[in-house]
RNA sequence: GCCCCCGUAGCUCAGUGGAUAGAGCGCAGGCCUCCGAAGCCUGAAGCAGCGGUUCGAGUCCGCUCGGGGGUACCA
């Protein structure tokens, strides 16, 4: 349990009693408790006396004063006030909060995971960025975004798996195999020129070259449409292996390859087609097959023209559409493999596709809360000293592995999972070399690696944190260093319901804006061996904070830099 | 046109309807005989605008302005 569940509790429990006692009629506010932004008024407050004053008809400093004087008793509590115009605030205890420490030191590696999760296996799908180029810095966002919340779930006894969905088949592909089979052409001399809808990047004269040194002209006598059609495994082996290489060098280790193609070949696309027209739900129409439902949007006045009922989910070619692929993915994810969710991490394009899944998948008798997608705003980047969106179709885009080249591996991560995922987010390259021994990730880094080497001085000095006397711990710059840590399990509770996983780096930050302001001002090391020992355990706990944290984002936490 | 996301300090970004809006970079100034100055301290500087809901709005609602995305038999 969380420091702020228990005070929570405490404190509904108190207004319960006042409600029973006093004849108050029920209401449904909710009890919420906060932190107080001022540290005078507590370590938590609740300002639930405010909201029943309209219902309940009495004043809130009254209905506060009630919920107050029923507080029971508890260790981590040292005072209840009332506080105009109707909070009641919560002071803990120092003793008891000096005494955390051991607590959380003792907790090692557990401190703040939880058991919630556990039991449900849940997928995280991320990235898949089209499987027809090298990952750009656009798709690279939802990299450590779904990374680390795989991680909080895994966290909160979840299992987890990470999965990269390789979207293999489609349109795009075709033209990707296209634009191999003409540079491939080129390769041997022929005049062609690449299709205005062709990849016009140079990775492909890339491919092409490597295919061309493995079978040499043997291809050049087929027809252009039969080359891009033998091209595409082999262009999307490459870019596969580029992009699992380049992940890894992110940090980001999938557990799942899932190839789309498998879907088709496998017959399971088909069948969950059947199911749907045996439900009622596909209609033909122009040679191609569309779901309609009841829930499907009628807007007829779309620029005046009237627009057709339905979404398109095999082609009048045959060919099934991405939304028709998507719904026997999801279906062949939550019952065929037996997920208890999924999770996608989808960029700001998918909106559209988004709403149709919502109305789809509930016809294949899919619930909501089975699936939820996290939509991330783009990156966009200064090209030519102009923002710009990013794009492998326009050949305009920043590879990831640049900028981690540049930059490193923490740097990268850290910038990424500041910001939150629906706020949009530009890059600008120059300015990202400039600025990258400034990145916040080392401010946070050198605290853990300061504490590191307080321990190097201590054990000179023979001085470990092996018992400890933590009640020794009475400075306001001591217990404040451990309220702080007692967020962490509030934090990490709290993402796991709005995977705000950005909310980490901050609460990265302000530990170690702390601990160094801490570390300023009061000697760990020195001449008082029992207050010293009881300061080692603190940092200990500090340490230990800040490294659950850096692994939840899978950033380094170094003993030294 | 309609739909979705976003406008917070010069810049990059935090900010669960609460009590005096924070941090980093940059800028001005100060701090190493003492566990790591990749640090600390001080200062200047901000909620795009107008209405509304509320005891209370950066946060919710409406409109305006600005940026991005979507509205395909692309993915």
């Amino acid at each position: 349990m969380t420091t702020a569940e228990l005070i929570q509790g405490l404190l509904r429990d108190a207004l319960a009693r006042a409600a029973s006692e006093l004849g108050w009629p029920a209401s449904d506010a909710t009890l919420e408790v906060e932190h107080p932004a001022d540290p005078a008024h507590g370590d938590y407050a609740t300002s639930v006396a405010l909201k029943l004053a309209r219902p309940l008809r009495k004043p809130p400093l009254e209905i506060a004063t009630a919920i107050r004087d029923r507080v029971a008793p508890h260790e981590a509590v040292s005072a209840v006030t009332v506080a105009k115009p109707g909070f009641v605030n919560v002071a803990l205890n120092d003793a008891w909060v000096a005494a955390q420490v051991e607590v959380i030191a003792r907790a090692g590696t557990d401190f703040g995971r939880t058991k919630a999760l556990a039991g449900s296996r849940i997928q995280v799908e991320f990235v898949s960025a089209n499987p027809t180029g090298p990952v750009t810095v656009a798709n690279a966002r939802g990299g450590p975004l779904g990374d680390v919340i795989a991680s909080l779930l895994a966290f909160h006894g979840a299992d987890v798996q990470r999965e990269y969905y390789v979207e293999d088949t489609g349109t795009q592909v075709d033209r990707f195999g296209m634009s191999i089979a003409v540079r491939y052409r080129q390769l041997f001399g022929e005049e062609i020129e690449l299709p205005p809808d062709g990849y016009p990047s140079d990775y492909i004269k890339d491919i092409a070259r490597l295919l061309g040194d493995r079978d040499g002209d043997a291809h050049l006598r087929l027809p252009l449409d039969e080359q891009a059609k033998l091209f595409v495994p082999f262009g999307i082996e490459w870019v596969v292996g580029e992009a699992k290489r380049v992940t890894v060098k992110l940090g980001i280790a999938f557990d799942v390859w899932f190839m789309q193609h498998t879907l088709l070949t496998s017959g399971y696309f088909d069948e969950t087609m059947t199911k749907l027209r045996e439900k009622g739900y596909l209609v033909e129409r122009d040679g191609a097959v569309w779901f309609d439902s009841p829930d499907v949007p009628r807007d007829k006045a779309r620029d005046g023209e009237d627009k057709e009922e339905g979404w398109v989910v095999v082609r009048s070619n045959g060919d099934p559409t991405y939304l028709g692929k998507d719904i026997a993915y999801h279906r062949l994810c939550l019952e065929q493999r037996g997920l208890d969710r999924k999770i996608n991490v989808w960029g700001a394009n998918t909106q559209y596709h988004l709403l149709q899944m919502k109305i789809a998948l509930p016809a294949l008798g899919i619930p909501d809360d089975r699936w939820r997608v996290v939509l991330y705003q783009y990156v966009r980047f200064v090209h030519e000293g102009v923002l710009q969106r990013m794009g492998k179709r326009t050949g305009q885009f920043l590879l990831l592995e640049d900028v981690l080249d540049a930059v490193g591996k923490d740097a990268t991560r850290f910038f990424l999972l500041q910001s939150s995922a629906d706020r949009q987010l530009d890059f600008d390259f120059e300015l990202a070399l400039q600025q990258s021994n400034e990145n916040p990730v080392y401010y946070v880094q050198y605290a853990h690696a300061r504490i590191a080497s307080i321990f190097r001085t201590a054990s000179e000095k023979d001085l470990s944190s092996a018992d400890a006397d933590v009640s020794l711990l009475t400075d306001a710059a001591e217990l404040q260093l451990v309220r702080h840590c007692l967020r962490f399990p509030e934090l990490v509770a709290e993402l796991r319901e709005t995977l705000g996983v950005h909310a980490l780096t901050t609460y990265a930050m302000e530990l170690a804006g702390l601990f160094h302001g801490f570390y300023k001002g009061n000697r760990v090391v020195g001449d008082d061996a029992a207050r010293s020992k009881a300061r080692l355990r603190l940092v200990e706990a500090v340490q230990l904070t800040l490294r659950q944290v850096l692994t939840l984002l899978g950033v380094s936490a170094p003993d030294q830099m």
